[in-house]
Formats: structure tokens, C-alpha cells, sequence
DNA sequence: AGCATAATTTACCTAATTATCCTTTTATCA
DNA sequence: TGATAAAAGGATAATTAGGTAAATTATGCT
């Protein structure tokens, strides 16, 4: 509670180990073995991305998926938009049903700052980023000195 | 998502309707009531409450349950610990494994420093600034001048 | 003492999220 | 054409949060 939901965080990570439009695909095994999420699952939540138009799949022996969209134009927010729906970011953090601007609860004019805050990061933080966090991660042991 | 859990509400909307320990003590069905809270399941919550210090319960003829300390003296952050334990709170905005201050994720330090803020406002906010509200939206039809 | 009353305890039910398995469809290769 | 490889789709299990119901225990009333 308080963060967003691990099938989000699944999906985030796995596109984070994709090329882009002009890249190539990859197979969901291996996406799902490379970022330890379930393969199986993994496959359900790629449709959801397809659907949204986040990834492109292709069926059959050079099949795989990939991103269709440049990483550097995908942005956090519409991952978990796609996965959680749109309603993803509940009104009140207290969880009452009163809560509006005009009958606020003592929590609310904060918490509605820090949703806005929460939205705007999410919007800022491209898909890339966390790949370059990603790569500095696995790349850890190879070079220390060469990228950043 | 992204919210406290609506136990959490459940409970916090329960407390502020009981008066402290020199007040008298309600039974569960009547706060039940008023809150609009499942009856079965409040007495359930309650339970967690009382192990947890923050209410005091007795039984029989003239049961009932009241608060353990002066609204004015419990924390939001209390209740949330109490209901949904010390680690309501998870690491990683984005559900990353590898997420510390070493290695952060692209959101660690911006959701690390949302995370404080959002624990520090549930420590300001008293239990007792809850009740002021739900007793000023109560009453709006009755007085609309009287209080405050 | 015996009854009424209210919290406590126990067990079970429901819905949503997370996860797996298996078949079907689509695409390529030999 | 047939074998093969991969995503798509359907059915289903496991887990957890949320919720219900009934038996049990404590307390006061008559």
C-alpha cells in the first residue's frame, strides 16, 4: 500500500530491458528471465501494453516485442495508466468518502499536493531513465569508469 | 493504489467518532452505524486497536469502547501502523528490488523524500483534528455560525 | 442464580490481485 | 506442406484484503 502496484513495477522493468521501434525484439521468456518476473505472467501483461499501445508484438519463429515508442518518449505515468487504469491514484489518502475540496479532511490539501507531485514525477521520469538505471546496475561489475 | 488502506480509513474514521478515556464508551454497533463502517468488520479492527494500545474495550452490560488517550494525542500514523503494520510503507515507488540509496531507481530520492513528508504530515495530523472535521460536516444543517 | 448484553474468538465467505497452465493462432523455416 | 517457434487467448489456481456469521466469554441486571 502506498506505492504502485507490482504488476506495474513488472511492466516498468520489463519495457525498461526493451529496444525501441528501431531496435530488435525481444522474446517475452527472455524479458521475463532477464527481469525475473513471471513469464507467465508477463505474457498476460504484455497484451495490456499492446492494447495501450506501449509495445509492438510480432507472432510466430522472429517474433518478439518491443517498444513503440523510443523509451525516451514513454513515460512513467502512461505504464501505469495502461496497467492500473486511469483511476489508479485514489482521492483520499485517509480513504473517507467525504472528502472533497470543499468539505476536506485534515490530510487532504497535502495529499492533494503530493498527488500532483507524485503525477508530475511520474510524467517527467521517461522509461529510459530507469533503463540507464537498469544497464548502470547489470554493468556494474564490467566497467566503472566509462559510462557517467 | 496509492493510498492508505481503507482499513486504515475505516479505522481512523471509527476513532474519531469516540470520545477519550474521562468520556463514555460506545458500543461498536452504534459507531458501526454512523460511520457507515461493516459492523463485523469493525469489530474485528477493533481488536487490532486494543493490542495496539489505542482504544480500551470492556464488555457486557455496560461495555463499550473508548479511546485509550485524548483524541488529541493519537497519531494518524499510529492507526495506520496499527492496522496495517510497521511496513505500510514499501521501498520502492516503482516495486524495484534493487532500490537503496546505493542504487537508486530514477524515483528513489524523489519518493524517498515524499515518503517523509507523507509520514511527517500522518504525525502532525491528530486523531483529534479528524473528529473536528467529521463533527463540523455533521452539524453543518444545525449551526451554521456556533462553531468556529 | 439466571438472564440479557456486548466484546471476543473462531471459522468461513467473497472479491481482487497475482500467477500458472494449456490450447489456439500466426509466422517462419526446411 | 509440414514441423516448429512464438505471441494470443482462455481457463483456472493461489494468495491476500475485505467482509460475514455464529459460538464463546465477560459483565452487570433482576
Amino acid at each position: 500500500m502506498l506505492s504502485l502496484s507490482s504488476t506495474t513495477g513488472y511492466a516498468i522493468q520489463a519495457m525498461a530491458y526493451l529496444d525501441g521501434p528501431d531496435g530488435e525484439s525481444k522474446f517475452i521468456r527472455d524479458v521475463a528471465e532477464a527481469t525475473a518476473v513471471p513469464p507467465a505472467y508477463l505474457a498476460k501483461l504484455v497484451q495490456k501494453l499492446v492494447e495501450a499501445g506501449l509495445l509492438d508484438s510480432k507472432r510466430g519463429y522472429w517474433g518478439g516485442i518491443k517498444l513503440a515508442r523510443p523509451a525516451s518518449q514513454i513515460t512513467l505515468l502512461e505504464i501505469a495508466n495502461a496497467v492500473d487504469g486511469p483511476r489508479w491514484m485514489r482521492q483520499c489518502l485517509l480513504g473517507l468518502e467525504e472528502c472533497s475540496d470543499a468539505r476536506a479532511c485534515p490530510a487532504h490539501e497535502f495529499w492533494k499536493s503530493a498527488r500532483n507531485l507524485i503525477r508530475d514525477t511520474l510524467t517527467r521520469t521517461k522509461l529510459s531513465d530507469v533503463a540507464e538505471f537498469e544497464q548502470r546496475k547489470n554493468s556494474k561489475l564490467k566497467s566503472t569508469i566509462i559510462d557517467d
